[in-house]
DNA sequence: CAGCTTGGACCCCCTCGCAGC
DNA sequence: CGCTGCGAGGGGGTCCAAGCT
């Protein structure tokens, strides 16, 4: 009797191949298609053989909808965040996308559009339901909503700070970086240095202008109106406007590089030069802020690393669920010296 | 009798409900539940409302893989790109999302990190073995790989061109750009323009330059020899210096605004003004670029209509699989002026 | 009979076709 | 005809028993 025309085989004609049809075309059971297409070691060598063959004969894949439906896992990683334009965002996820590939998951990634609750529950509902085996959220303020949380049980890791922590979080070491940024520009001479915040409803932003607050009085230095920005360059440009006609103002902090390049414009047609009047300290590091006139001096965050970190904790969690979760990670970030600062001007 | 502690309830505590679940604590069956989740209307109201009521006791989520199972589709769409850090791949992206999500597909993304055949495969392959419903491919180099194929049938995509139209595409259409980019210098009374080009891999950054080529020719301009860079502002800078080095370019059409960012520093240290001595265009219009010094004149790209374009292509091979696929659709992008650019300077 | 490879039964959860009231 | 339930897959994994050496 002919083994090579299964009843599965003939059922039916443009589907993709099962393990049955493979089955079938090896002689051997499907069962055993199973223990090759894992690897598997109590398997002749001579039958894997003719499977394997058989498998790509056909072109088989296995059928993940039906490995999770039985495995109950998904080998999937589900990713909130908000706006992948941002730099930071990108690169993060990025970071993520290669720690992720590497242990062999892939990623679902939702982009929340509006900075809604609902918006955010929608995504995570979503990705939940769209069967995920752990959730990493980028962008603190999402956890801000209050109604965010996760029904399913699913392992949960944040990148870039939970404030309530609620979940085990991972992030750059805010504070460390905004602190050095500040004690950069007051060891330069200036008498003290202003701030350029970023978002207020960002936890980032949020402790990189207490750090700079903190730093400013464990020098003694006086305190200068602190204002909030949105990231953007267009919003650096309003607000350093406004800086740029005080003229006190010699040494400022923005909270991130493309702020920094908005004030930058600004000081410039104001016609106050950046590092002789102005000193500019950014923070991010783009890798095309060592391009920027002048090129900024800032503080580099390692997103790699965060993301990295990151897979490697939701990855811990996910296989031993038992455990309770490592609190959080911080990643150290680096004062990247350029051109953007100089010893305050001597006059006066 | 008591119901609502029906076999399935029992089986096993931290698992997640399933249908049976719900069916036995409301007293109904399984296929009356699936009915409920999805809105059918063949049900009475009033035991519609009973299951409804349990679902949300036992907080019941459908489970996505069974459902992939079964109906053969999955509701969601992959993506592969190069590095989501380039601007243009992470803006593509964020509107990819956006119009999936509209439409009720969620995205599972796979970044590939080195440019090699292989590793273009394997992110394929994985993307079609996680089962995905049809896939979107960001960047075209990814196709130049000849050994670029997709298996198993599923509907492609292709955002930023496929130069050998294997697929259905939606691009940017470059060669208008480029060559409004190209003329506006040329009527500005320059001589004739140079070209700092993408990387020679893009056929993106291929199609800018043979546009601008083109335009040159027609225009009856000298042609200056063309340099490829690789997006990156450092690139830009390097071959910026030997441009810069050139009394005779007064000049520069830029493949995109980061390469135009690194030429503008490097015309900077030469002691160059832009624009009085040259004059610069990018391309992409990043929100940071009208903040550059000088802001710059640059052709800004529609990623948000690339991306729902490709979606909604997408969808509709999805849908109705028979229909040959409508072949390339073409986004004009549009010159924004800015301070980058002015007439040639007089002299000579 | 120990130790190996192999196959049969059953379950995972959901949806569809059909039958029953 | 309206609403509901039964049974059968859909593809693959685990448990356990059967067959072989």
């Amino acid at each position: 009797m002919e083994k090579t025309e299964g009843p599965a085989a003939a059922r039916g004609r443009n589907r993709p191949p099962s393990q049955a049809d493979v089955a079938a075309l090896a002689g051997v059971s499907s069962q055993t298609v199973s223990r090759v297409a894992n690897n598997r070691s109590n398997v002749e060598p001579e039958t894997r053989d003719r499977v394997l063959s058989a498998m790509r004969i056909l072109g088989y894949q296995r059928n993940s909808a039906a490995r999770a439906l039985t495995l109950g896992r998904f080998q999937v990683l589900g990713v909130v965040t908000f706006d992948v334009t941002a730099q930071g965002n990108a690169r993060t996820l990025a970071a993520i996308s290669r720690a992720a590939q590497r242990a062999g998951y892939s990623l679902n990634v939702v982009c929340v559009e509006d900075q809604t609750e609902e918006a955010v529950q929608q995504a995570v509902r979503q990705l939940t339901e769209q069967a995920v085996d752990g959730l990493v959220v980028i962008e603190a303020q999402i956890l801000d909503r209050p109604g965010f949380n996760v029904s399913s049980g699913v392992p949960v890791v944040v990148a870039d700070g939970d404030p309530e922590r609620r979940f085990p979080s991972v992030d750059t070491d805010q504070a460390a970086g905004a602190a050095a940024a500040t004690r950069h520009l007051l060891d330069l001479g200036h008498r003290t240095v202003w701030h350029l915040g970023g978002p207020q409803d960002s936890y980032a932003a949020r402790r990189r202008a207490a750090a700079w607050h903190a730093a400013l009085k464990a020098a003694g230095a006086p305190v200068p109106p602190l204002r909030f920005g949105d990231w953007t360059a267009a919003s650096g440009y309003g607000i350093g406007r406004e800086l740029a006609a005080r003229p006190d103002v010699t040494a400022v902090f923005a909270a991130n590089d493309h702020l920094a390049l908005g004030l930058v414009r600004a000081l410039h047609e104001a016609g106050r030069r950046v590092p002789e009047d102005v000193s500019v300290v950014g923070f991010d590091d783009l890798p095309e802020s060592a391009y920027y006139l002048p090129p900024l001096t800032t503080v580099r965050q390692d997103f790699e690393e965060v993301g990295r970190e990151c897979v490697a904790q939701l990855l811990r969690q996910i296989e031993s669920p038992g455990e309770s979760p490592t609190a959080s990670v911080a990643v150290t970030p680096e004062l990247v010296l350029r051109a953007s600062t100089a010893p305050a001007p001597t006059a006066r």
